[in-house]
DNA sequence: GCATTTAGTATCGAGTCGATACCAATCGGC
DNA sequence: GCCGATTGGTATCGACTCGATACTAAATGC
């Protein structure tokens, strides 16, 4: 009974936030995708910001999100660029205008101001709700999209000296909170 | 900056439960909201199951509502009543094959399988979500649709006897726990 | 080297969704 | 009563999402 009655929450929830995102990207003509993707490649790292990692994180078809990429494109709110190792690859990196849009338009001014009335600044919200979406993602064999710097590869190699244990390359402090196609949590402690 | 965070968590959890909801669907040839509408039908009560109350829960126009019903109807899953008080209400009533469908499909399967993991069922977090849920709807000057019983209208009259103080009907256990577009939530304590 | 896999694009059709316009019934003044 | 305003619902149209399928090109594996 009670997993139906969160189901039943989240679903609403997911709604409205749909709702408001719908509304926010309006006056930019755009729609609730494209404010995600967006906002995807606004805290991804440079190993993620590929249509690949994208298509991943929405958990859509890589067809729908090339088309999603081709009006962003248009729209100079993104650009491409090839990588330089594998040919294939195309890097998406946002433009100022895509930036600037973004900064607009989320988290929609409803959200924050809903948000400011809750207990605590929302600290137990968040961790209860990252529980949750870690165990969805399990469940669905789907990457977990988190911060670099809380994978389980990640290495402290000294004060503010940082390096990914996967890819071997030294870490930034800015690095380590974007967000990597690769990042596995770390298992909780028992 | 925890806004942000909160921000990102909820949207990503709306698109997995979307996404799931969606494969959910397919077997029977319905889309996500075809699936919400008729949750939403099942779990409100006799004042509530109109094309402008969904209109209202869902947060769509009353034109794509009206389009929604209109599929639902063609697969045999709801049917239409007319009002006998108002002749411009309708009322939709769930088929047995529309309580299947939601039986079958909802909550996905994966969603109860992530669930079972949670610490004490889930409870602190069905707390924090409906707070937040309330807080966004406030803002949104929404309806909440809650439970008949937990309404600010909501009265006791002895055990197993309870009446609503809006349109001061008689009502069951039962009713009490169903969804009301007129519900209003009683003001927290300080 | 050659089959397989991976990254990305192109095209098509089904369906959502909002906007607008419309009709019928009810309600509110008076 | 009566007439304008409001409410409940439908119809139609266009923009757009999304999945499915098919395709190209580059990398990988054996």
């Amino acid at each position: 009974m009670a997993v139906d009655r969160l189901y039943a929450l989240l679903e609403r929830l997911g709604n409205l936030l749909r709702t408001e995102e719908r509304a926010a990207g309006l006056p930019h003509g755009l729609q609730p995708v494209h404010l995600q993707a967006l906002r995807y490649l606004q805290s991804c790292n440079r190993y993620s910001n590929t249509p690949a990692a994208l298509t991943e994180y929405l958990g859509l078809t890589k067809g729908t999100v090339s088309q999603t990429l081709l009006l962003l494109e248009e729209k100079g709110l993104l650009r491409k660029q090839a990588d330089t190792q594998d040919r294939r690859v195309i890097h998406l990196l946002l433009t100022e205008a895509g930036r600037a849009v973004l900064k607009e338009a989320l988290p929609p001014e409803l959200f924050k101001r809903a948000l400011t009335g809750l207990p605590g600044e929302g600290e137990a919200l968040e961790e209860a709700l990252t529980g949750l979406l870690r165990s969805l993602q399990a469940a669905n064999a789907q990457r977990s999209f988190g911060a670099c710097g809380t994978c389980k590869h990640f290495k402290r190699e000294g004060p503010g000296r940082f390096r990914c244990g996967l890819t071997q390359e030294p870490l930034s402090r800015e690095d380590s909170q974007l967000l990597c196609r690769e990042h596995e949590a770390v298992p909780p402690a028992h």
